[in-house]
DNA sequence: GGTAGACCTGGACGC
DNA sequence: GCGTCCAGGTCTACC
């Protein structure tokens, strides 16, 4: 079955799947040539199914099984937050319009950034991105995923993120040795029990109404979450008052201001302090002069 | 509050 | 094919 999700204007498909590196995870697979996103989802009940998403006028088009009502409830929930579709950047392409290095923010809808379903999921994804190599992170998810997911009906092939209860209920050990997350392994496996056991309530974070530094501190009392990891993940929950420090960063606030020379997070705060509450945004989509 | 060092994996490189 | 080096954030201990 096919159903279009009408989006907030202006909306860019596109820009939302680029917005960072996430549709080069598991359970996403991207199409680049036909620009179709896949994501296999299992849902509340059990079942397991693959999502194809593309583009539409006003919103976009989701291709799937045939669903229940509920089912389909489901998923246009899911995908509406994956794509942040009722989601509104007005105010940040009002200040930003005079800033040469943020025009393309209004001219390409920038602003969102694509999310996994449920807050838990991006949290391990984001702790599989700190201190590794981007390709040991895709390595990491793709093993957890093959591990601990459940599968399509008669396709094994095609298997969801894994549930807290999954991967609670395997080890530290197991994730070390199989998954090869490292030291990363009790961080991981602790998130999990608290979340399965109903602990800590991540999914309550969509919708909290803390402010931005109360949300920070509550990501800060995660095992394997730092400054960096919370920022991206405010960045993920609609918060944008915190830029996700990294390396990466640090090059290019290096390059684009300092000639290259080495710098600190001090110098990264500095520079997009005027933006205030959409420092995130600023720094994300900033056209960089140096580009690698 | 700031800093140094350990924690791990896997890719790059030299031999 | 093997060994070594290095990149990459978080956490802890220490000053």
């Amino acid at each position: 079955m096919k159903f279009i999700l009408p989006a907030r204007k202006p909306f860019n498909f596109t820009s939302v799947v680029n917005s960072h590196g996430w549709r080069q995870l598991a359970p996403f697979s991207y199409d680049e040539d036909a620009n179709i996103l896949c994501y296999i989802v299992q849902l509340s009940n059990g079942r397991v199914i693959e999502l194809k998403i593309r583009d539409a006028l006003d919103g976009i088009n989701v291709e799937t099984d045939k669903l229940d009502r509920a089912e389909q409830k489901e998923v246009k929930d899911k995908v509406t937050w994956m794509f942040g579709l009722d989601m509104d950047f007005a105010r940040f392409y009002a200040v930003s319009g005079g800033e040469p290095k943020l025009r393309r923010a209004k001219q390409r809808s920038l602003g969102r950034v694509l999310r996994s379903p449920t807050v838990f999921e991006d949290v391990i994804k984001t702790i599989l991105t700190t201190n590794t190599l981007w390709a040991a992170t895709k390595n990491m998810t793709r093993k957890l995923v093959d591990r601990f997911g459940a599968s399509s009906h008669g396709d094994t092939e095609k298997r969801a993120f894994p549930t807290p209860a999954s991967i609670a209920a395997s080890s530290p050990e197991v994730l070390k040795e199989t998954i090869r997350v490292g030291y990363r392994a009790p961080a991981i496996h602790q998130l999990a029990v608290r979340v399965a056991s109903g602990q800590l309530d991540l999914e309550s974070l969509k919708t909290s109404t803390l402010g931005t530094l109360e949300l920070r501190k509550e990501l800060l009392t995660i095992n394997g979450v730092g400054p960096y990891a919370a920022a991206n993940l405010l960045m993920i929950l609609g918060r944008h008052d915190f830029i996700p420090i990294d390396s990466y960063a640090l090059k290019m606030v290096s390059h684009e201001w300092y000639k290259g020379e080495p710098i600190t997070a001090r110098e990264v705060e500095k520079r997009f302090k005027k933006w205030g509450e959409f420092k995130g945004l600023a720094f994300w989509f900033w056209d960089w002069a140096y580009n690698q």
